[in-house]
DNA sequence: GTGGTCTAGACCACG
DNA sequence: GTGGTCTAGACCACA
Protein backbone atom coordinates (compact mmCIF):
# COMPACT_ATOMS: atom_id res chain seq x y z
CA UNK A 1 0.00 0.00 0.00
CA UNK A 2 2.23 3.14 -1.35
CA UNK A 3 -0.06 6.02 -0.64
CA UNK A 4 1.56 9.11 -0.02
CA UNK A 5 -0.57 12.20 1.58
CA UNK A 6 0.00 15.64 1.13
CA UNK A 7 -1.20 17.69 4.03
CA UNK A 8 -0.45 20.85 2.32
CA UNK A 9 -2.51 20.11 -0.87
CA UNK A 10 -6.03 21.61 -1.21
CA UNK A 11 -7.48 18.74 -1.89
CA UNK A 12 -8.78 16.55 0.96
CA UNK A 13 -6.63 14.05 2.93
CA UNK A 14 -10.17 11.58 2.73
CA UNK A 15 -10.16 12.39 -0.81
CA UNK A 16 -6.92 11.84 -1.88
CA UNK A 17 -7.13 8.26 0.09
CA UNK A 18 -10.10 7.90 -2.95
CA UNK A 19 -8.17 8.51 -5.17
CA UNK A 20 -5.07 6.59 -4.46
CA UNK A 21 -6.97 3.71 -3.82
CA UNK A 22 -8.86 4.17 -6.99
CA UNK A 23 -5.81 4.01 -8.69
CA UNK A 24 -4.28 1.25 -6.70
CA UNK A 25 -7.71 -0.90 -7.67
CA UNK A 26 -7.18 0.03 -11.89
CA UNK A 27 -3.21 -0.67 -11.59
CA UNK A 28 -3.96 -4.13 -9.94
CA UNK A 29 -1.98 -3.28 -6.99
CA UNK A 30 -4.84 -4.35 -5.07
CA UNK A 31 -7.35 -6.98 -6.42
CA UNK A 32 -11.17 -7.57 -6.40
CA UNK A 33 -12.05 -9.16 -3.17
CA UNK A 34 -9.06 -8.39 -1.39
CA UNK A 35 -9.38 -6.70 2.36
CA UNK A 36 -7.87 -3.32 2.65
CA UNK A 37 -6.51 -2.08 6.07
CA UNK A 38 -8.37 -1.41 8.77
CA UNK A 39 -9.29 1.94 9.48
CA UNK A 40 -7.27 1.90 12.55
CA UNK A 41 -4.63 -0.02 11.16
CA UNK A 42 -4.45 2.66 8.11
CA UNK A 43 -4.89 5.37 10.25
CA UNK A 44 -2.08 4.89 12.07
CA UNK A 45 0.57 4.28 9.62
CA UNK A 46 -0.63 7.15 7.92
CA UNK A 47 -0.40 9.02 11.02
CA UNK A 48 -3.85 10.55 10.43
CA UNK A 49 -6.64 10.30 12.44
CA UNK A 50 -9.37 7.55 11.91
CA UNK A 51 -12.36 9.36 10.60
CA UNK A 52 -10.41 10.70 7.78
CA UNK A 53 -9.51 7.37 6.73
CA UNK A 54 -13.64 6.12 7.48
CA UNK A 55 -14.84 8.77 6.12
CA UNK A 56 -12.52 7.75 3.12
CA UNK A 57 -14.11 4.13 2.97
CA UNK A 58 -17.35 5.28 3.57
CA UNK A 59 -16.82 7.51 0.43
CA UNK A 60 -15.77 4.54 -1.58
CA UNK A 61 -18.25 2.28 -0.34
CA UNK A 62 -21.26 4.60 -1.35
CA UNK A 63 -18.91 4.71 -5.13
CA UNK A 64 -19.36 0.73 -4.94
CA UNK A 65 -15.57 0.53 -5.47
CA UNK A 66 -15.47 -1.83 -1.69
CA UNK A 67 -18.12 -3.07 0.11
CA UNK A 68 -17.82 -3.39 3.98
CA UNK A 69 -18.43 -6.75 5.43
CA UNK A 70 -19.89 -5.87 9.20
CA UNK A 71 -17.25 -6.77 12.24
CA UNK A 72 -14.74 -8.34 9.17
CA UNK A 73 -13.61 -5.27 7.33
CA UNK A 74 -13.38 -3.25 4.15
CA UNK A 75 -12.66 -5.58 0.73
CA UNK A 76 -12.30 -4.53 -2.45
CA UNK A 77 -15.96 -5.46 -4.61
CA UNK A 78 -15.74 -8.49 -7.16
CA UNK A 79 -17.56 -6.64 -9.81
CA UNK A 80 -16.44 -2.99 -10.47
CA UNK A 81 -18.90 -1.89 -12.81
CA UNK A 82 -18.77 1.47 -14.88
CA UNK A 83 -21.92 3.52 -14.62
CA UNK A 84 -21.82 6.19 -17.04
CA UNK A 85 -23.78 8.85 -14.47
CA UNK A 86 -24.24 11.82 -17.04
CA UNK A 87 -23.80 14.30 -14.88
CA UNK A 88 -20.43 13.07 -13.82
CA UNK A 89 -19.22 13.04 -17.38
CA UNK A 90 -20.42 16.36 -17.53
CA UNK A 91 -18.06 17.48 -14.76
CA UNK A 92 -15.20 15.50 -15.69
CA UNK A 93 -15.65 17.37 -18.96
CA UNK A 94 -15.80 21.00 -17.90
CA UNK A 95 -12.63 19.85 -15.79
CA UNK A 96 -10.48 18.73 -19.06
CA UNK A 97 -11.68 21.70 -20.30
CA UNK A 98 -10.31 23.59 -18.24
CA UNK A 99 -7.03 21.55 -18.14
CA UNK A 100 -6.78 21.97 -21.93
CA UNK A 101 -7.40 25.96 -21.06
CA UNK A 102 -4.17 25.88 -18.58
CA UNK A 103 -2.31 23.81 -21.02
CA UNK A 104 -2.30 27.16 -22.92
CA UNK A 105 -1.15 29.50 -20.14
CA UNK A 106 1.68 26.94 -19.60
CA UNK A 107 2.76 26.85 -22.97
CA UNK A 108 2.07 22.93 -22.96
CA UNK A 109 1.67 21.45 -26.89
CA UNK A 110 -1.48 19.69 -27.73
CA UNK A 111 0.60 16.74 -28.41
CA UNK A 112 1.95 16.37 -25.04
CA UNK A 113 -1.16 16.74 -23.68
CA UNK A 114 -2.37 13.90 -25.58
CA UNK A 115 0.83 11.53 -25.09
CA UNK A 116 0.47 12.05 -21.39
CA UNK A 117 -3.19 10.62 -21.52
CA UNK A 118 -1.66 7.83 -23.41
CA UNK A 119 0.74 7.10 -20.78
CA UNK A 120 -1.67 7.24 -17.51
CA UNK A 121 -3.79 4.64 -19.62
CA UNK A 122 -1.10 2.67 -19.95
CA UNK A 123 -0.38 2.64 -16.55
CA UNK A 124 -3.24 1.74 -15.53
CA UNK A 125 -2.97 -1.67 -17.48
CA UNK A 126 -4.85 -2.71 -20.15
CA UNK A 127 -8.00 -4.00 -18.08
CA UNK A 128 -9.55 -0.67 -17.84
CA UNK A 129 -11.85 0.82 -20.21
CA UNK A 130 -10.20 3.70 -21.11
CA UNK A 131 -7.21 1.88 -21.75
CA UNK A 132 -8.13 0.39 -24.80
CA UNK A 133 -10.69 0.24 -27.37
CA UNK A 134 -9.49 -0.55 -30.18
CA UNK A 135 -8.47 -4.33 -30.57
CA UNK A 136 -5.03 -3.72 -31.35
CA UNK A 137 -2.57 -1.04 -33.70
CA UNK B 1 -18.61 39.33 -21.18
CA UNK B 2 -20.90 35.76 -21.42
CA UNK B 3 -20.01 34.97 -17.71
CA UNK B 4 -22.07 32.65 -16.39
CA UNK B 5 -21.30 31.23 -12.89
CA UNK B 6 -22.61 28.75 -10.97
CA UNK B 7 -22.83 29.27 -7.22
CA UNK B 8 -23.95 25.83 -6.73
CA UNK B 9 -20.69 24.25 -7.85
CA UNK B 10 -18.20 23.64 -5.37
CA UNK B 11 -15.30 25.47 -7.46
CA UNK B 12 -15.19 28.79 -5.71
CA UNK B 13 -16.92 31.88 -7.90
CA UNK B 14 -13.77 33.74 -7.68
CA UNK B 15 -11.48 30.61 -9.40
CA UNK B 16 -14.86 30.10 -11.72
CA UNK B 17 -14.44 33.50 -13.20
CA UNK B 18 -11.02 33.48 -13.28
CA UNK B 19 -11.19 30.20 -15.38
CA UNK B 20 -13.83 31.76 -17.44
CA UNK B 21 -11.87 34.74 -18.10
CA UNK B 22 -8.95 33.53 -19.63
CA UNK B 23 -10.75 30.91 -21.40
CA UNK B 24 -12.67 34.20 -23.06
CA UNK B 25 -8.54 35.59 -23.62
CA UNK B 26 -7.83 32.68 -25.25
CA UNK B 27 -11.10 32.19 -27.50
CA UNK B 28 -10.09 35.96 -28.47
CA UNK B 29 -13.50 37.60 -27.07
CA UNK B 30 -11.23 39.72 -24.50
CA UNK B 31 -8.61 40.76 -26.72
CA UNK B 32 -4.90 41.97 -25.25
CA UNK B 33 -4.73 45.49 -24.02
CA UNK B 34 -8.41 45.51 -23.72
CA UNK B 35 -10.45 47.12 -20.36
CA UNK B 36 -12.33 44.99 -17.96
CA UNK B 37 -14.90 46.18 -15.94
CA UNK B 38 -14.58 47.33 -12.56
CA UNK B 39 -14.84 45.40 -9.55
CA UNK B 40 -18.07 47.28 -8.44
CA UNK B 41 -19.31 46.89 -11.70
CA UNK B 42 -18.27 43.54 -12.73
CA UNK B 43 -19.83 42.17 -8.97
CA UNK B 44 -22.96 44.35 -9.64
CA UNK B 45 -24.00 42.65 -12.67
CA UNK B 46 -23.35 39.23 -11.80
CA UNK B 47 -24.69 39.47 -8.18
CA UNK B 48 -22.19 38.92 -6.25
CA UNK B 49 -19.54 40.02 -3.62
CA UNK B 50 -17.47 42.44 -4.96
CA UNK B 51 -14.91 41.08 -2.49
CA UNK B 52 -15.14 37.72 -4.61
CA UNK B 53 -14.67 39.71 -8.22
CA UNK B 54 -11.88 41.75 -6.40
CA UNK B 55 -9.95 38.03 -5.63
CA UNK B 56 -10.54 36.91 -9.16
CA UNK B 57 -8.58 40.02 -10.22
CA UNK B 58 -5.84 39.86 -7.96
CA UNK B 59 -5.21 36.35 -8.90
CA UNK B 60 -5.43 37.08 -13.02
CA UNK B 61 -2.98 39.35 -11.80
CA UNK B 62 -0.69 37.57 -9.74
CA UNK B 63 -0.73 34.81 -13.17
CA UNK B 64 0.31 38.09 -15.17
CA UNK B 65 -2.72 38.21 -17.34
CA UNK B 66 -4.07 40.91 -16.33
CA UNK B 67 -2.86 44.62 -15.31
CA UNK B 68 -3.82 47.06 -13.15
CA UNK B 69 -3.05 50.79 -13.97
CA UNK B 70 -3.88 52.93 -10.55
CA UNK B 71 -6.59 55.29 -10.99
CA UNK B 72 -7.51 53.80 -14.63
CA UNK B 73 -8.81 50.07 -14.51
CA UNK B 74 -7.62 46.66 -15.09
CA UNK B 75 -6.89 45.50 -18.65
CA UNK B 76 -5.87 42.35 -20.13
CA UNK B 77 -1.69 41.97 -20.74
CA UNK B 78 -0.43 42.95 -24.17
CA UNK B 79 1.47 39.76 -24.34
CA UNK B 80 0.48 36.78 -22.40
CA UNK B 81 3.88 34.66 -22.26
CA UNK B 82 3.42 31.43 -21.74
CA UNK B 83 5.49 30.23 -18.78
CA UNK B 84 6.42 26.48 -17.89
CA UNK B 85 6.15 27.01 -14.28
CA UNK B 86 7.51 23.01 -13.85
CA UNK B 87 5.48 23.11 -10.43
CA UNK B 88 2.49 24.01 -12.41
CA UNK B 89 2.69 21.64 -14.88
CA UNK B 90 3.35 18.46 -12.12
CA UNK B 91 0.18 19.49 -10.31
CA UNK B 92 -1.75 19.89 -14.35
CA UNK B 93 -0.59 16.05 -15.06
CA UNK B 94 -1.48 15.17 -11.84
CA UNK B 95 -5.07 16.62 -12.22
CA UNK B 96 -5.08 14.58 -15.86
CA UNK B 97 -4.21 11.57 -14.34
CA UNK B 98 -6.97 11.83 -11.79
CA UNK B 99 -9.57 12.62 -14.51
CA UNK B 100 -8.06 9.45 -16.54
CA UNK B 101 -8.77 7.26 -13.70
CA UNK B 102 -12.47 8.74 -13.04
CA UNK B 103 -12.96 7.91 -16.66
CA UNK B 104 -12.18 4.60 -16.75
CA UNK B 105 -14.99 4.19 -13.67
CA UNK B 106 -16.87 6.05 -15.41
CA UNK B 107 -16.73 3.84 -18.52
CA UNK B 108 -15.21 6.39 -21.28
CA UNK B 109 -13.42 5.01 -23.59
CA UNK B 110 -9.52 6.68 -24.30
CA UNK B 111 -10.86 7.72 -27.87
CA UNK B 112 -13.54 9.70 -26.55
CA UNK B 113 -11.13 11.23 -24.13
CA UNK B 114 -8.79 12.35 -26.42
CA UNK B 115 -11.40 13.81 -29.22
CA UNK B 116 -13.01 16.00 -26.02
CA UNK B 117 -8.90 17.14 -25.73
CA UNK B 118 -9.02 17.77 -29.54
CA UNK B 119 -12.51 19.62 -29.50
CA UNK B 120 -11.21 22.25 -26.51
CA UNK B 121 -8.51 22.73 -28.17
CA UNK B 122 -10.19 23.33 -31.12
CA UNK B 123 -12.41 25.64 -29.51
CA UNK B 124 -9.95 27.49 -28.01
CA UNK B 125 -8.36 28.87 -31.65
CA UNK B 126 -5.59 28.21 -33.27
CA UNK B 127 -3.74 31.08 -31.13
CA UNK B 128 -3.27 28.84 -28.22
CA UNK B 129 -0.39 26.67 -27.66
CA UNK B 130 -2.40 23.94 -26.82
CA UNK B 131 -4.42 23.72 -30.14
CA UNK B 132 -0.91 24.34 -32.49
CA UNK B 133 1.94 22.24 -32.69
CA UNK B 134 2.20 22.52 -36.10
CA UNK B 135 5.78 24.67 -36.61
CA UNK B 136 5.06 27.37 -38.09
CA UNK B 137 2.11 30.30 -37.98
CA UNK C 1 -34.19 -23.95 4.94
CA UNK C 2 -33.96 -21.36 2.18
CA UNK C 3 -32.23 -18.67 3.60
CA UNK C 4 -30.21 -16.50 1.63
CA UNK C 5 -27.93 -13.88 3.35
CA UNK C 6 -26.60 -10.85 2.39
CA UNK C 7 -23.22 -9.83 3.94
CA UNK C 8 -23.52 -6.58 2.30
CA UNK C 9 -26.55 -5.53 3.50
CA UNK C 10 -26.61 -2.85 6.23
CA UNK C 11 -29.01 -5.30 8.16
CA UNK C 12 -26.84 -7.22 10.60
CA UNK C 13 -26.78 -11.17 9.85
CA UNK C 14 -28.76 -12.08 12.75
CA UNK C 15 -31.58 -9.84 12.12
CA UNK C 16 -32.00 -11.00 8.66
CA UNK C 17 -32.04 -14.61 10.07
CA UNK C 18 -34.80 -13.37 12.25
CA UNK C 19 -36.55 -11.83 9.75
CA UNK C 20 -36.37 -14.73 7.04
CA UNK C 21 -37.44 -17.45 9.68
CA UNK C 22 -40.47 -15.20 10.97
CA UNK C 23 -41.31 -15.11 7.19
CA UNK C 24 -40.47 -19.04 6.74
CA UNK C 25 -43.57 -19.96 9.38
CA UNK C 26 -46.13 -17.37 8.20
CA UNK C 27 -45.97 -18.85 4.65
CA UNK C 28 -46.00 -22.06 6.94
CA UNK C 29 -42.65 -23.32 5.00
CA UNK C 30 -41.77 -23.82 8.44
CA UNK C 31 -44.78 -25.57 10.76
CA UNK C 32 -45.46 -25.20 14.70
CA UNK C 33 -43.74 -27.82 16.77
CA UNK C 34 -41.14 -28.52 13.92
CA UNK C 35 -37.46 -28.47 14.95
CA UNK C 36 -35.06 -25.94 13.32
CA UNK C 37 -31.59 -26.83 13.09
CA UNK C 38 -28.94 -26.69 15.83
CA UNK C 39 -27.12 -23.51 15.91
CA UNK C 40 -23.73 -25.23 15.66
CA UNK C 41 -25.77 -26.91 12.28
CA UNK C 42 -27.00 -24.14 10.99
CA UNK C 43 -23.84 -22.05 11.18
CA UNK C 44 -21.71 -24.05 9.18
CA UNK C 45 -24.30 -25.09 6.43
CA UNK C 46 -24.47 -20.78 6.29
CA UNK C 47 -20.93 -20.01 6.35
CA UNK C 48 -21.30 -17.67 9.41
CA UNK C 49 -20.31 -17.57 13.11
CA UNK C 50 -22.45 -19.38 15.63
CA UNK C 51 -22.27 -16.66 17.49
CA UNK C 52 -24.37 -14.85 15.25
CA UNK C 53 -26.93 -17.98 14.61
CA UNK C 54 -26.90 -18.16 18.38
CA UNK C 55 -27.97 -13.83 18.95
CA UNK C 56 -30.99 -14.64 16.10
CA UNK C 57 -32.35 -17.63 18.05
CA UNK C 58 -32.14 -15.80 21.42
CA UNK C 59 -34.31 -13.17 19.45
CA UNK C 60 -36.98 -15.45 18.11
CA UNK C 61 -37.01 -16.72 21.69
CA UNK C 62 -37.64 -13.51 23.10
CA UNK C 63 -40.23 -12.78 21.26
CA UNK C 64 -41.80 -16.21 21.63
CA UNK C 65 -41.64 -17.51 17.97
CA UNK C 66 -39.30 -20.49 19.12
CA UNK C 67 -38.92 -22.34 22.19
CA UNK C 68 -35.49 -24.27 23.13
CA UNK C 69 -35.97 -27.25 25.18
CA UNK C 70 -33.10 -28.02 26.84
CA UNK C 71 -31.22 -30.94 25.50
CA UNK C 72 -34.03 -31.32 22.96
CA UNK C 73 -33.44 -28.78 20.42
CA UNK C 74 -35.03 -25.44 19.36
CA UNK C 75 -38.50 -25.97 18.30
CA UNK C 76 -40.80 -23.50 16.26
CA UNK C 77 -43.29 -22.48 18.98
CA UNK C 78 -47.10 -24.36 18.73
CA UNK C 79 -49.21 -21.13 19.46
CA UNK C 80 -47.99 -18.28 18.21
CA UNK C 81 -50.04 -15.68 19.87
CA UNK C 82 -49.99 -11.95 18.05
CA UNK C 83 -49.26 -9.62 20.78
CA UNK C 84 -50.60 -6.15 20.10
CA UNK C 85 -47.71 -4.50 21.98
CA UNK C 86 -48.43 -1.10 21.91
CA UNK C 87 -44.78 0.04 21.59
CA UNK C 88 -43.84 -1.84 18.44
CA UNK C 89 -47.31 -0.78 16.91
CA UNK C 90 -45.97 2.67 17.27
CA UNK C 91 -42.39 1.56 16.04
CA UNK C 92 -43.90 0.12 13.00
CA UNK C 93 -46.02 3.03 12.42
CA UNK C 94 -43.26 5.63 12.06
CA UNK C 95 -41.08 2.85 9.80
CA UNK C 96 -44.47 3.30 7.75
CA UNK C 97 -44.50 6.77 7.89
CA UNK C 98 -41.09 7.09 6.55
CA UNK C 99 -41.39 4.38 3.78
CA UNK C 100 -44.24 6.12 2.00
CA UNK C 101 -41.90 9.65 2.42
CA UNK C 102 -38.81 7.78 0.59
CA UNK C 103 -41.50 6.48 -2.12
CA UNK C 104 -42.72 10.11 -2.10
CA UNK C 105 -38.86 10.79 -2.89
CA UNK C 106 -38.37 7.82 -4.98
CA UNK C 107 -41.45 8.81 -7.24
CA UNK C 108 -43.65 5.77 -6.09
CA UNK C 109 -47.31 6.48 -6.60
CA UNK C 110 -49.51 5.53 -3.75
CA UNK C 111 -51.29 2.72 -5.76
CA UNK C 112 -48.29 0.88 -6.23
CA UNK C 113 -46.98 0.67 -2.49
CA UNK C 114 -50.48 -0.54 -1.49
CA UNK C 115 -50.62 -2.86 -4.25
CA UNK C 116 -46.99 -4.38 -3.13
CA UNK C 117 -48.80 -4.53 0.48
CA UNK C 118 -51.45 -6.40 -0.91
CA UNK C 119 -48.97 -8.42 -2.80
CA UNK C 120 -47.12 -9.46 0.11
CA UNK C 121 -49.89 -10.08 2.64
CA UNK C 122 -51.13 -12.70 -0.15
CA UNK C 123 -47.56 -14.26 -0.24
CA UNK C 124 -47.93 -14.90 3.43
CA UNK C 125 -50.96 -17.14 2.63
CA UNK C 126 -54.59 -16.15 4.19
CA UNK C 127 -53.46 -17.63 8.01
CA UNK C 128 -51.58 -14.03 8.86
CA UNK C 129 -53.74 -11.72 10.49
CA UNK C 130 -52.53 -9.08 7.90
CA UNK C 131 -53.93 -11.42 5.22
CA UNK C 132 -57.18 -11.88 6.44
CA UNK C 133 -59.32 -9.47 8.43
CA UNK C 134 -62.52 -10.83 7.12
CA UNK C 135 -64.16 -11.58 10.48
CA UNK C 136 -64.04 -15.25 10.64
CA UNK C 137 -61.65 -18.13 10.21
CA UNK D 1 -38.51 23.71 13.12
CA UNK D 2 -39.87 20.62 14.86
CA UNK D 3 -37.60 18.15 15.17
CA UNK D 4 -37.46 15.62 17.70
CA UNK D 5 -34.45 13.50 18.20
CA UNK D 6 -34.54 11.03 20.20
CA UNK D 7 -30.93 9.66 21.33
CA UNK D 8 -32.04 6.37 22.36
CA UNK D 9 -32.96 5.25 18.83
CA UNK D 10 -31.32 2.90 17.42
CA UNK D 11 -31.26 4.94 14.21
CA UNK D 12 -28.18 7.39 14.15
CA UNK D 13 -29.03 11.22 15.07
CA UNK D 14 -28.11 12.11 11.73
CA UNK D 15 -30.24 10.28 9.68
CA UNK D 16 -33.37 11.02 12.46
CA UNK D 17 -32.81 14.57 10.85
CA UNK D 18 -32.51 13.50 7.16
CA UNK D 19 -35.67 11.89 7.50
CA UNK D 20 -37.25 14.53 9.11
CA UNK D 21 -35.85 17.18 7.08
CA UNK D 22 -37.63 15.57 3.86
CA UNK D 23 -40.70 14.79 6.19
CA UNK D 24 -41.02 18.63 6.70
CA UNK D 25 -40.44 19.43 3.19
CA UNK D 26 -43.03 17.00 1.71
CA UNK D 27 -45.42 18.61 4.40
CA UNK D 28 -44.35 21.76 2.71
CA UNK D 29 -42.98 23.33 6.57
CA UNK D 30 -40.13 24.17 4.68
CA UNK D 31 -40.41 25.71 1.11
CA UNK D 32 -38.19 25.20 -1.93
CA UNK D 33 -35.38 27.67 -2.04
CA UNK D 34 -35.77 28.19 1.87
CA UNK D 35 -32.97 28.46 3.86
CA UNK D 36 -32.00 25.94 6.58
CA UNK D 37 -30.46 26.79 10.04
CA UNK D 38 -27.17 27.13 9.84
CA UNK D 39 -24.91 24.43 11.14
CA UNK D 40 -24.34 26.09 14.57
CA UNK D 41 -27.58 27.33 15.00
CA UNK D 42 -29.41 23.94 14.59
CA UNK D 43 -26.39 21.87 16.90
CA UNK D 44 -26.74 24.06 19.59
CA UNK D 45 -30.76 24.13 18.88
CA UNK D 46 -30.96 20.80 19.10
CA UNK D 47 -27.94 20.82 21.80
CA UNK D 48 -26.17 18.06 19.59
CA UNK D 49 -22.76 18.25 17.96
CA UNK D 50 -22.07 20.38 14.82
CA UNK D 51 -20.44 17.43 13.23
CA UNK D 52 -23.59 15.32 13.50
CA UNK D 53 -25.82 18.39 11.46
CA UNK D 54 -23.22 18.44 9.01
CA UNK D 55 -23.27 14.79 8.27
CA UNK D 56 -27.18 15.10 7.97
CA UNK D 57 -26.53 18.20 5.61
CA UNK D 58 -24.14 16.48 3.46
CA UNK D 59 -26.50 13.64 3.06
CA UNK D 60 -29.53 15.53 1.82
CA UNK D 61 -27.37 17.91 -0.60
CA UNK D 62 -26.22 14.25 -2.01
CA UNK D 63 -29.72 13.63 -2.45
CA UNK D 64 -30.18 16.61 -3.59
CA UNK D 65 -32.30 17.47 -1.51
CA UNK D 66 -30.54 20.69 -0.44
CA UNK D 67 -27.94 23.06 -1.94
CA UNK D 68 -25.49 24.57 0.13
CA UNK D 69 -23.84 28.15 -1.16
CA UNK D 70 -20.51 28.61 0.15
CA UNK D 71 -20.46 31.10 2.46
CA UNK D 72 -24.09 32.00 3.00
CA UNK D 73 -25.33 28.66 4.21
CA UNK D 74 -27.92 25.89 2.92
CA UNK D 75 -31.02 26.14 1.35
CA UNK D 76 -34.10 23.41 -0.25
CA UNK D 77 -33.86 23.05 -3.84
CA UNK D 78 -35.76 24.69 -5.93
CA UNK D 79 -36.64 21.77 -7.75
CA UNK D 80 -36.60 18.47 -6.28
CA UNK D 81 -36.89 15.96 -8.97
CA UNK D 82 -38.03 12.04 -7.98
CA UNK D 83 -35.89 9.90 -9.35
CA UNK D 84 -36.37 6.16 -9.35
CA UNK D 85 -33.66 4.79 -8.33
CA UNK D 86 -33.99 0.92 -9.31
CA UNK D 87 -31.95 -0.17 -6.12
CA UNK D 88 -33.53 2.04 -3.34
CA UNK D 89 -37.01 0.81 -4.66
CA UNK D 90 -36.23 -2.61 -4.32
CA UNK D 91 -34.56 -2.01 -0.82
CA UNK D 92 -38.10 -0.05 -0.56
CA UNK D 93 -39.83 -3.09 -1.23
CA UNK D 94 -37.97 -5.25 1.00
CA UNK D 95 -38.30 -3.17 4.02
CA UNK D 96 -42.55 -3.04 3.05
CA UNK D 97 -42.40 -6.60 2.78
CA UNK D 98 -40.47 -6.44 6.18
CA UNK D 99 -43.28 -4.48 8.28
CA UNK D 100 -45.84 -6.59 6.19
CA UNK D 101 -44.48 -9.63 8.64
CA UNK D 102 -44.07 -7.61 11.27
CA UNK D 103 -47.46 -6.43 11.14
CA UNK D 104 -48.93 -10.13 11.34
CA UNK D 105 -47.15 -11.08 14.53
CA UNK D 106 -47.92 -7.91 15.97
CA UNK D 107 -52.07 -9.02 14.80
CA UNK D 108 -52.26 -6.16 12.99
CA UNK D 109 -55.06 -6.01 9.91
CA UNK D 110 -54.34 -5.60 6.28
CA UNK D 111 -57.18 -2.91 6.06
CA UNK D 112 -55.66 -1.14 9.35
CA UNK D 113 -52.29 -1.07 7.63
CA UNK D 114 -53.23 0.21 4.40
CA UNK D 115 -55.41 2.84 6.01
CA UNK D 116 -52.04 3.62 7.76
CA UNK D 117 -50.29 4.48 4.24
CA UNK D 118 -53.66 6.52 3.16
CA UNK D 119 -53.22 8.56 6.32
CA UNK D 120 -49.14 9.30 6.05
CA UNK D 121 -49.67 10.11 2.36
CA UNK D 122 -52.67 12.44 3.02
CA UNK D 123 -50.57 14.05 5.77
CA UNK D 124 -47.61 14.81 3.28
CA UNK D 125 -49.62 16.80 1.30
CA UNK D 126 -51.61 16.57 -2.28
CA UNK D 127 -48.34 17.23 -3.83
CA UNK D 128 -46.07 14.62 -3.56
CA UNK D 129 -46.36 11.26 -5.79
CA UNK D 130 -46.93 9.13 -3.33
CA UNK D 131 -50.41 11.41 -2.73
CA UNK D 132 -52.44 11.41 -5.17
CA UNK D 133 -51.92 9.60 -8.79
CA UNK D 134 -55.42 9.45 -9.59
CA UNK D 135 -57.23 12.69 -10.16
CA UNK D 136 -59.99 12.41 -7.99
CA UNK D 137 -62.28 10.25 -5.76
C1' DG E 1 -11.11 -7.81 16.03
C1' DT E 2 -14.16 -4.70 12.70
C1' DG E 3 -16.59 -0.23 11.11
C1' DG E 4 -20.10 3.44 12.67
C1' DT E 5 -21.42 7.17 15.52
C1' DC E 6 -20.88 10.97 18.48
C1' DT E 7 -18.66 14.68 21.10
C1' DA E 8 -15.31 18.43 21.79
C1' DG E 9 -12.85 21.73 19.90
C1' DA E 10 -9.75 23.61 16.36
C1' DC E 11 -8.59 25.66 11.80
C1' DC E 12 -9.57 26.94 7.09
C1' DA E 13 -11.59 28.98 2.74
C1' DC E 14 -15.47 31.33 1.00
C1' DG E 15 -18.36 35.41 0.41
C1' DG F 1 -21.20 34.95 9.00
C1' DT F 2 -21.16 30.13 6.33
C1' DG F 3 -19.92 25.00 5.62
C1' DG F 4 -15.82 21.66 5.28
C1' DT F 5 -12.00 19.31 7.26
C1' DC F 6 -9.26 17.35 10.75
C1' DT F 7 -7.83 15.69 15.30
C1' DA F 8 -8.52 13.42 19.76
C1' DG F 9 -10.77 10.26 22.10
C1' DA F 10 -14.93 7.74 23.51
C1' DC F 11 -18.70 4.25 23.06
C1' DC F 12 -21.42 0.93 20.55
C1' DA F 13 -23.02 -3.10 17.72
C1' DC F 14 -21.50 -6.76 14.90
C1' DA F 15 -19.10 -11.15 14.01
Amino acid sequence: MLLNLDPRSHIPIWEQLVNQVKELILKEVILPGEKLPSVRELSSVLLINPNTVSKAYQELERQEIIETLRGKGTFVSQTIIPKADEQKIEALRQALKQLVIESSYLGIEKEYFIQWVEQYTKELGGRSNVAESSSDS
